[in-house]
DNA sequence: AGACCAAATTGGTCAGACCAAGCTGCCCAG
DNA sequence: CTGGGCAGCTTGGTCTGACCAATTTGGTCT
């Protein structure tokens, strides 16, 4: 079990989110929530500081105040796709869609500015990817490798963080969907090969090109996924009452 | 000023972003950082929740260590800008390429799926950028505006986040050489053209070249002020003796 | 109706305390 | 001498209760 300011923290930033409290509504003094949830004040004070540094609420002398969701910071998207138990499609396109862009911009900087030898163990690495022996899981491990070794070699600090950031609070979400989720494989095998070419001969067109594919690729890929998930659950519910 | 645990937070946060405490090691416990900061415990831990939060402690039973910077929150960003007199010109190029990119993804997906109306409303926007009667200040604002538009147009909550988190940290350090800043106006003039008719046909391809130009323009911009600046800084001390 | 003042409320901080999970170091068995 | 295990200590997590200053609130007075 998390501790309890976590606890608390996470049960307001989804009732924030779920709309019980609306943008500009009052929070109840720390004092009503340290009552309410059997908590000390000194808990709920370190759960009201996790709600402000995530942006859904400012804090004041005299109270608190619910912020508009756009002021939030990223780690919110973490609680906007748990907060029901498949993850809303479009948030998760978009989420897909900025990694994409990101991804592709590191890519770009990295046939711009690294060495031939980091280039070469990129391609070391989408190489692998071309292997037909590898299995789903170890597929899945090794595109993600690939991709972080474009980032950190882009040597992009902020599209790193990002990233990471985006990847973390989606990873989770992942799970409810993850067996539904089937990789056109000669799609993605061609686009690799693509970008092994690309990247020996440094061509940044044709490295763009490639990308805007795997975004494609990806965003067929997981909303299909999603959808195939949200019909599973919808005869699931009978399953379970049989 | 500040409260206690916020100006604790920032003390320790600039301390581990200096180096004075490296990944890895462990902090200092809650009580001796009471007895440093002549504040009581729960003043500490709130701050101590501020370095978790922004990624750059992890809090255990039994100790704090501190964490790799690229496993940080996006927040860390404005610390590190603002950890000298003048940001650190990669860091800030790496910002704007980001916000750059994120820029004309929300563009394309305006042109895609926004409608008739908002694409005037954009358009409108970027006319007002053409009106050379405009001054600095204004102009600037009218850019941020019109840029602004675009990411809300574009419904993309990511993106949005993404945007205004980096901007809101890079404002503060842009007082630094804000007036150094020197756009080129007829460049600058000659691209909203181009984007007011990309707009105007939906043309997705001509939308992208327009902000690859941007990008660099901004590029130049940017590191064209910051290098004045730092030039500047330079020669400053000697008139600041005298 | 509007300006103004006093009381109640609220967040920020403090002191001191207890508990359970980790960490340390000592001791003993091998 | 080495390795495992136990005991004690340290550390974070939580609690009780209190005071202050800023804000809000409600009522009063003009």
């Amino acid at each position: 079990m998390q501790t309890k300011h976590e606890n608390i923290a996470n049960i307001l930033t989804d009732e924030i989110l779920s709309g019980r409290y609306r943008p500009g509504d009052r929070l109840p003094s720390e004092r009503e929530m340290a009552t309410r949830f059997s908590a000390n004040r000194g808990a709920v004070r370190e759960a009201m500081s996790r709600l402000s540094q995530l942006g859904v609420a400012a804090i004041h002398r005299g109270g608190a105040r619910v912020a508009p969701i756009d002021e939030a910071n990223l780690d919110i998207i973490g609680y906007m796709l748990s907060s029901s138990e498949l993850p809303d499609a479009k948030l998760l396109d978009q989420i897909f869609q900025v990694i994409d862009r990101l991804l592709a911009m590191a890519a770009e900087t990295v046939v711009v500015e690294a060495s031939d030898r980091q280039i070469e163990d990129i391609r070391a690495l989408v190489q692998r990817l071309l292997d037909p022996s590898l299995d789903g899981e170890a597929h899945t491990a090794a595109r993600v490798e690939m991709m972080r070794a474009v980032m950190v070699t882009s040597d992009n600090l902020v599209c790193q963080l990002i990233a990471r950031s985006l990847f973390e609070q989606f990873a989770p979400s992942l799970a409810a969907f993850e067996r539904y989720v089937q990789l056109d494989i000669d799609a993605f095998t061609l686009l690799m090969r693509q970008l092994d070419s690309a990247l020996a001969v440094r061509d940044r067109s044709a490295l763009r090109a490639v990308f805007d594919n795997l975004a494609g690729l990806h965003r067929e890929t997981m909303l299909g996924a999603l959808a195939a998930a949200s019909r599973d659950a919808e005869n699931q519910p009978r399953a379970a009452l049989s």
